[in-house]
Parts: C-alpha cells; structure tokens; sequence
RNA sequence: GCCAACGUAGCUCAGUCGGCUAGAGCGGCUGAUUUGUAAUCAGCAGGUUGAGGGUUCAAGUCCCUCCGUUGGCUCCA
C-alpha cells in the first residue's frame, strides 16, 4: 500500500505500519516529537496500525490539530485519577469529551459527593499517573463482548452507550489500570502532556436529560506549552476582573433586588445614560436602513396569544395578569402586536417591504437556576423589528439586514460568527417552503460574503435562522442579532397584501433583533470595555477638578461650558486631596479629568488626565471641547487625546 | 426545577472546638486641613449574622425547611 506524505514523497509498505514507524525512518526527531498524526483528514493515533492507501501528516503536541488529542487523553487520566481516589468499584464512567478550551468527564460515585476543595487530590493523583508515564494502547471488541465487559466491571453508562453504538466492533484505550470506551485517537503515552488545571465541579444530568440520573462533572483544561495554560488561567482572572454583574453596581449602572424582582435589573441614573446612546444609534441606524418605529401594550387579551400560537407553544414562559375575569398575557415577545398594525388597514404590494421597529420590552419567565447577572434575566428591551415582504424582495431584505449588522458592530469593533439553523424534526409548514427559505438566507449571506457554518436541526419550528454570535475582547462569543424566517404567523393572522394583477396574496415576514436585548448588550460591552466606555457611551464624559476650594467657581464655569456644548460633565469639588479625587474618578472610568488650579484660573486655560493617564497641561477649553465633541458625535472607540 | 458550594455592616472580608457586649479595612457622616495628577488626619454612626424552626445552660458556628447567589445541567436574547 503506498502512503503519501505531505512533501509530497510516496511511500509502499507491504504490510500495515504505524504512523509511529514512518515517523521514525523520517527522523528520531520528529518521532520522539510526535503526538499523532492526521490520515485522509482523520485524527489517527500515532501506534495504530494502517493497511491502506492515504495521506498522512505526523502532527507535534503543540500542532493546533492535536488540542483535542490531549485533552482528550487528559480527560482519561483525570478519569483514572478518580476511580484511584473514590476506589474502581465506586465509580461509575459517564462520558468524557473534549470541549472548547478544554474537557470534562461525568462520574457517579457511590456514596460520594465532589466539592471544589477535593479537586487538588486528583490534581495529584494525575501528575502522578503523568509521572508514571503509562502507553496508551488502543484495542477493539465485538459489541457483545464489549457490553459482557463493561458488565464485569458494573459500567451500566458505559453499556448503553456501546449499544446505541451502530458499528460491529467498539474501540477501548487502555492506560496502566485504567481502560475505557473511547473512539479516540489518544496520546501515545500518559507522560506526554503535562500542563494541565481542574477548573470546575457541577451535576450534570446523564446524556442531558432531566429525567435521567444526575452525575457529577469535573471540568479541566489542559495545554501542549505551559505558557499556553498560563495565558489562559490569566484569561479566567481578567473575565472575573470583568464580570458585569461586579462592575454594574460598582460603576453605578444596575442593581438587582433579588427578593422581589428576581431576573430584573434594576438602571441607575449612569446605567440609563448608557441604555439611551444604544438606542439613540439604534434609532439613528434604523432610520437609515428604512425602519418606521412602533410600539404595543406591554399586555393584551388573551386571546391575541392564542392565535398567535404562544398559548399553545409558549405558555410555561408566560406572565399573566387578571381583571374583571379576563385574562391578560404580559408580552413575551413584539411579533403579535406588529401583526395588529400589519392588519391595521389594507396593504398595497407598493408598501412593501414594510419594516416595522419597535424597542419592546418584554417579560419571559425562567426558572430560578439560569438568572445570571444582565445576560440571563426575565425582562428585557429587544431592538425587535417584523419585516414583511414579497417573495422576490427576500434576498435584498436579509441583505439589507446583513449591511446593518455589519454597521452597528463596527461601531464597538466587534466581529462576528454566523450560523444558519435549519429545519428541525418538530416544525411547522411544508418542506418546500423550508427549502425555498433556507436557500434564500444562504443567498444572502454569499451575496454579502458573510461565511457561515450550517446548524443543522437548530432552525425554530417556524423557520429556518440566522445566529450572529459576537466575539468580544476576550475572544468569548455572544449570540446576539438573530434573523428569522417565519411561516406560521402570516398564517395564523390571515395576513394579505394586493399584489399589482389585483389579486390577494400572502407577504413573507422576517423576524430580527440586532443587539437581541439591550440589556444584554450593555452587559456584554461591560465586560468588553472592562466598564471603561468609549467616550460617546460614558456616563460621565469629563470631570472637572479644581486644585482646592478657591477654584470652584472657574470649575463650575467650565463645566457649564461643557455642559451648554451637550457634553455629560460633574464638579467634584469634594473636600479631599486632588490625588484622592483623580483615583476617585480613575476607577469610575471617566475619560477625560480637566484639573483646574491657580494657573489655569490666570489664564482661562484647562489642564487634561485621560482615563489612560495622559497629561496635557494648559491647552484651550474650546480646543478641547472640540475634539470630545468630534470624538463622541464619530463614536470613536480610542481617546482622540492619545 | 436538579447537583454542588455559598449567604456576617452599603462593599470586601475576619470570627478558633458552640462560650464574655459579633470585629477590621474601604465607603458614609462630622470636624480639622486648602490640597497640582491613583488613597491627608481625627472622631462618630452603621448588624434581627438571608428568613423561619429545632438541638443546647449557651448558636454567626450544629440540624431541618424555605428564599437567594455562584458554577453547571436544560432552555434561550
């Protein structure tokens, strides 16, 4: 069989040979290197033997190919680690898969429950099997045989997944005393990755169904450099430094009570100032591409929902509310209040596409465990908009929608991930329809050369969607503009426009948001900007600072300067030193401090400290005044006095 | 909702084996100081230890129930 090589070399062996082997008549180098390799496009073990043509690739540990090798290995040995403190007998192996940024693996220990504080002795426990530095050998079995074994040894988890495996022959990885159900490839040896970190302990429901048992799960991460793990354990700490929900009340933006309004934030005076300039762009935004603003009750009658279908489908995460023996819903979500405007009067196919916008608030219950900070909650504002169409009008409108994406984001410099969803096995409406749909939000996104990766399964039932997920400083990703196709309500509301030959037909309706939420999207640039806002979304712009008490009176000249040009300005003239007042309004994150004293007073100048530590001595009010007003009116991201 | 950890002053935290009147720093208030680029000094106030129940001579500490928070599971903006 001939093997080719990535130089493009052939080689012919007679009988099978490990990649393992070919690495070695290459180089001692590149095989005491090697971690594995890549065969026809596949992760392959380096010792696992091959009898057939292909390409092959050795990879190195510190390949980006070779990341979910090891901590894939790394999740066994964390595995064995456990089963040698709990004792085999009591544990019981779930799955163990890597995940982005590292692994995890789900035990049910008998009798035993893992806290935090336990998670230094497997630590240790797996350096020393690291130490130990076991081969990893790779071995099959006929499935019968593989579920007598797993029997042997009490592995019922282990059983049920060889038997929803549809192969003849199952793969195990043995290492020292420790064998498992695994698809791999592995490392060749347990001594071969060292840096590694347990991060985590929850439950976690058995294949992520709640009706089934709850295992314990240990998250990890593990890295090939030990820079690498560094890096990212530094990463972990920023994120914390970030978190929105400190920062929130700290800078005075949110608070939430949680004893009675739970998953209900509540703005402060500065949180509101940041709320406002999102949707002021916003507006300014929608207007550009051709929206017209609404707005619906935050409650109507009940019966609007049943014929919408959120009575059928929707219900659990309803609010509602009684009087005089009607009900009332509280509006989870704007789509039948835009249908009720689309119904208002008789629509000629010359108002199309009509694009209604409206920043909703709604009211969505979720259950106690998911509430997190401004990112998980049970209100929020949605910048919603029903974009109803015709049929040929599709492709230009997703455009349209794209465009305006790509413009909002590039105002905070985020770049972003797309995915089309596409039909589930539970939906609504013909496949035709679903078919026509998906392709016309694929065309779309080529026409704007938007690259996506398709979620199959993952559309709603009423159509087929777009996901954007932005990525922030930190590299974390948000799903926040989602774009959805939807069949039903048209439907539903018995929807019809008249079309130029006099007839009666059916407009297409896109659903949108583009922040999603708004709060969400103030919590994700919380922790993007780490609470130090571009100048055009900053609570307080500029502060001004005299020297000492004689100097208040120029202070507050200035500040009502600033203040008549629209620019958000405070006097601190608080009786503390000016060092104690530039910290002060350091950790607010003001961008720029005007410091006014004795020669400034002479003068009528102004001294500037930027947010970054910058100093400027003496310069014009109107020289700068100038600039804050260019800065914020352009939305710069960076201070245009660095 | 489920699993685990946690809940002490506005914030961050200490409080030993159950044992005197629950402490500190920051913040707040009052006064002194009049300050030139990341914390001036002094004094004062501030607590139903998340809520309720139990064990005990005695509970912040031990037990139970509930509420909430955090990390996950599920769902999603």
């Amino acid at each position: 069989m001939k093997i080719k090589l990535p130089d493009g070399n052939i080689k012919e062996y007679d009988s099978a040979v490990t990649p393992g082997q070919i690495a070695k008549e290459i180089s001692e180098g590149l095989y005491r290197n090697a971690a594995g390799a890549i065969v026809n496009n596949q992760l392959w073990d380096l010792e696992r033997p091959i009898d057939f043509d292909c390409e092959l690739r050795i990879i190195k540990l510190t390949d980006p190919e070779t990341v979910d090798i090891y901590r894939h290995t790394m999740s066994h040995i964390m595995a064995q680690a456990v089963m040698r403190v709990y004792g085999a007998d009591k544990v019981k192996f779930g799955i163990g898969p890597t995940i982005e940024n590292g692994f995890y693996y789900d035990f049910d220990i008998e009798g035993v429950k893992i806290a935090e504080e336990d998670l230094p002795k497997i630590e240790e426990e797996m350096k020393n099997i690291i130490k130990e530095d076991h081969k990893i050998e790779r071995f099959e079995m006929k499935k019968a045989e593989a579920i007598e074994f797993m029997k042997q040894r009490g592995q019922i988890y282990k059983i049920e997944l060889i038997e929803d495996i549809p192969d003849e022959k199952v793969s195990f990885y043995k290492q020292g005393d420790f064998v498992d159900l695994c698809r791999g490839p592995h490392l060749p040896s347990t001594g071969r990755v060292k840096y590694f970190k347990l991060l985590s302990v929850s439950g976690a429901y058995w294949r992520g169904n709640e009706k089934n048992p709850m295992l314990q799960r240990i998250y990890g991460t593990a890295f090939a450099k030990k820079e690498e793990l560094d890096e990212y354990l530094k990463m972990i700490e920023e994120a914390k430094k970030r978190d929105h929900r400190k920062l929130g009340p700290q800078l005075e933006l949110f608070f939430i009570n949680t004893d009675v309004a739970a998953g209900m934030p509540i703005f402060l005076p500065y949180g509101i100032t940041v709320l406002n300039q999102l949707m002021t762009l916003s507006r300014e935004l929608h207007k550009k591409y051709g929206y017209t603003e609404v707005g619906t009750p935050l409650i109507m009658h009940e019966k609007l929902w049943r014929q919408s279908g959120h009575w059928d489908h929707y219900k659990n995460n309803m609010y509602f509310t009684e009087k005089e023996d009607v009900t009332y819903a509280v509006k989870p979500m704007n789509c039948p209040g835009h249908m009720l405007i689309y119904k208002n009067k008789p629509v000629s196919y010359r108002e199309l596409p009509m694009r209604l916008f409206e920043f909703g608030r709604v009211h969505r219950y979720e259950r106690g465990g998911v509430l997190h900070g401004l990112l998980r909650v049970r209100t929020f504002t949605q910048d919603d908009a029903h974009i109803f169409c015709r049929e040929d009008q599709m492709v230009d409108e997703v455009s349209n929608i794209v465009r305006f994406i790509n413009e909002l984001y590039g105002v905070f410099g985020f770049s972003y991930r797309a995915t089309l969803s596409t039909m589930p096995e539970d939906h609504m409406g013909e496949e035709v329809a679903w078919a026509k749909a998906t392709e016309t939000l694929k065309n779309a996104l080529e026409k704007m050369n938007v690259p996506y990766e398709i979620a199959e399964g993952e559309g709603a039932f009423y159509g087929p969607k777009i996901d954007f997920h932005v990525r922030d400083v930190l590299g974390r990703e948000w799903q926040c503009a989602t774009v959805q196709m939807d069949f039903q309500m048209p439907e539903r509301f018995e929807l019809t426009y008249k079309d130029s030959d006099g007839s009666e037909r059916r407009p297409v309706m896109i659903h949108r948001a583009l922040y999603g939420s708004i709060e969400r999207f103030f919590g994700i640039l919380i922790e993007h900007f780490a609470g130090a806002f571009p100048t055009w979304l900053a609570p307080v712009q500029a502060a001004v600072l005299p020297v000492s008490e004689k100097f208040i009176d120029y202070a507050r000249q200035v500040a009502s300067k600033l203040d008549a040009e629209g620019i958000r300005v405070e006097v601190d003239d608080k009786n503390e030193t000016l060092g104690y007042r530039i910290r002060e309004n350091q950790m607010k994150k003001v961008p720029y401090m005007i410091i006014v004293g004795e020669k400034e007073s002479e003068q009528s100048l102004i001294s500037v400290r930027t947010r970054e530590g910058k100093d400027i001595q003496g310069i014009q009010l109107d020289q700068f005044t100038q600039k804050i007003k260019s800065e914020i009116s352009t939305r710069l991201i960076k201070s245009s006095l660095e």
